[in-house]
DNA sequence: ACATTTAAGTCAAGCCATTTGACTTAATAG
DNA sequence: CTATTAAGTCAAATGGCTTGACTTAAATGT
């Protein structure tokens, strides 16, 4: 008997888990799809047409999927789609960015209901997270005002803020998220809120949003530069979310670069950070972020003078990760001024030639990310939606007892 | 009704889907913990002792496990632990390289039970296919020889070859595999051998090898770099094999890297074809790579000078891969001489201080491979075995009618 | 017009893998 | 030598998918 070693096993699955999956396989083609009947389902999933009547019928008593007008037109008998029910679940999340936190609230297809942002104090995380249990009670009262019904639908709590996780502070930390990084913050959220809280960082959250609802809808391959203050990737791979052994995995930032025969971190050159030390602005003042929009419309040659040193990384940047991951599409995403992000993602191109000029290519190999500027805080509202209705292995196995 | 546009959707799954995975989740808990008793294994899939007796009756009788002495020593009942059986299941594999090409069988625990190597011909594909299902036929026949019974417990065939796949030929491809890889070679060799093919780039068949038999074993997030006549990443991600969008993942010998001012593909500095052409070897002769040997042993001034710079551009490809993956370890794996494979791998300490130097670490950040020059092969052949053994979420899914 | 064809969707019985709970077996501990 | 602990079996029950026949309802074609 082995009960001091643990033995490493995959969990078995069951009938339970057989339904869990297949519900959450219809409530994806619906997603992907538009509107569906049954007979639609049966084909796609391929289960038989009365299984297909059963899930629907249990979905549509949860209130997560509803029944359209009947499509005639065709022979045979009219159709009955069905649609993804949006207030079917809710969901929040939070972004803990250098200076400030967004607090947003999302329905069954990841769409806003309810936004609050703040500025972070300067005593951190003690003061911090409890400014944000109160902006999180904010969104969650104004939310069940409009939706009285979202009080038993809420799908959980899901957190994003820059990483890397789990480190020791490094001496290069000049944005003082290490305190941040060491404070237990999902505890502390999750005993604050009573909901089931869960945290990433903060590309992997932008990835998650334009996954739901931008340029990244419906693919299994992705890669998406997140450009903030810091530099990130956040990597869909598989048609799952991948976050490595530490939840680190994507930190394009931290990979050195060489530039003029120095070496040096990604992040140091190909960053907001960057560009406010360029212009010598302080990037604790909120200012410096509508001084850069005002400079880049502007076109100041400081900011012509930086793209063009910043272009340049990020191409490298796109060439290493479409010759590493090999994905469909690469997304430049992020929380810049919007024209600054414009600017770069013009001065990336021409793109260098890599593994991903393929002769068979139906999607463009860099896109822009059609979010905006709160892609993070709604990525990480709709990472407990995702988890909780996304056909997911994990979710077909047995629990802990 | 939506017939002409495809609906994008995940398969379904019924009871045949939970019973496959059960049983896979059976034989990789016993080929990760060695032998365990129908206790043990109820434990760790947390399925019931019902219905591990039933999987384990089912087994047996397949030929895929068979039980062990009792075991007594503790209160109780005395236990019966099972094993794998090796030779309840075999696997053909092909490796092709610039130059030659290497064929295997692997059993069950995919270790090697018979192998061929062969130069390739200078005709081309054409020519070397037909060579091919000629050494399969040899190693086939050796076989059943050995093993009546593996006639009927074939699981497939997997190929192994340099990418990257689906190019346009460059103008860089300096060893001629382009046309290999403009070649139907799956579809040749699936028609000759009629067995079901599977392709895969050479760097992740190492890591499978690595996986089943070497550094890699259990582990669900590693990356294995192999060092050959070019240079590729295998990547472990979630415990699954990752190949990308178009099996082009890891393909990190094009990535851009800088050295003295000037970028160029990795593989162009760290590789032994780079090592070939700096010491004026002609890379066509079988004695090339005797003499890399014989030079290494003998301390070589340009073996030492080269050496120096492959390490400091492999210790940026291992902070890279690290920082984008997030690893529990990286493997240093490939088909080099032995002497220089250990001498690349002393030269690359120290290593860069990374996202991967954690307080909590349990594995080496670096590792040198353990299955040698034939890993390729054998990942090759292993490749089948894993796909119809081990726990895999398309595995769960209903198949094509 | 009206029969034919086509397709959506339902019904009820059946199937199959897992579960449940009681039971048997067989060892060690005291 | 009894109590305790744990492995493993038995047989019935459960639950989710499947099967095949059936109903409904529209478009098509003569």
């Amino acid at each position: 008997m082995h009960d001091l070693r643990t033995i490493r096993a995959k969990s078995g699955t069951n009938q339970e888990g057989t339904s869990a999956h297949n519900r959450r396989v219809v409530i994806e083609a619906i997603r992907l799809n538009g509107p569906l009947s049954r007979a639609d389902l049966a084909r796609a999933t391929r289960l038989t047409k009365q299984t297909i009547s059963n899930l629907i019928e249990s979905l549509e008593a949860d209130g997560l999927v509803a029944s359209e007008d009947v499509v005639r037109g065709a022979r045979g008998q009219p159709s009955t789609p069905y649609r993804l029910v949006p207030e079917g679940a809710f969901s929040l999340g939070v972004q803990i960015d250098r200076h400030l936190t967004r607090v947003v609230a999302v329905d069954l297809m990841g769409r806003e209901v309810a936004r609050v942002v703040a500025n972070l104090p300067a005593g951190g995380p003690a003061e911090g997270s409890k400014l944000i249990l109160g902006l999180i009670e904010t969104v969650r009262r104004d939310l069940a005002a409009r939706f009285p019904d979202s009080v038993h639908r809420l799908a959980g709590l899901g957190v994003a803020m820059p990483g890397p996780f789990g480190l020791p502070p490094s001496d290069d930390d000049t944005w003082m998220m290490a305190q941040w990084q060491s404070f237990p913050l999902v505890e502390t959220l999750a005993a604050g809120t009573g909901l089931a809280t869960s945290l990433q960082n903060d590309a992997t959250a932008c990835a998650t949003a334009e996954r739901m609802n931008g340029s990244a809808d419906g693919l299994d391959h992705a890669v998406c530069i997140y450009f903030g203050y810091g530099i990130g990737a956040g990597l869909i791979l598989g048609g799952e979310l991948y976050t490595g052994s530490n939840r680190n995995a994507g930190e394009i930032g931290m990979v050195l670069f060489s530039r003029g025969g120095t070496q040096s971190p990604l992040e140091h050159r190909s960053s907001l950070a960057s560009l406010f030390q360029h212009l010598g602005l302080d990037s604790a003042t909120t200012e410096a972020y509508a001084d850069v929009e005002r400079l880049t419309l502007a076109d100041d040659p400081r900011i012509l003078d930086w793209l063009e040193g910043a272009a340049a990384d990020m191409r490298q940047a796109v060439h290493m990760v479409e010759t590493i991951f090999d994905p469909q599409t690469v997304i430049l995403s992020g929380s810049a001024p919007e024209p600054l992000a414009k600017r770069l993602f013009e001065a990336m191109f021409p793109l260098i030639p890599s593994n991903a000029d393929r002769p068979d290519r139906s999607l463009p190999r860099l896109q822009i990310g059609m979010v905006g500027p709160w892609a993070v805080a709604l990525g990480a509202a709709a990472e407990p939606i995702r988890r909780a209705f996304d056909p997911l292995f994990s979710a077909i196995l047995k629990e802990a007892p």
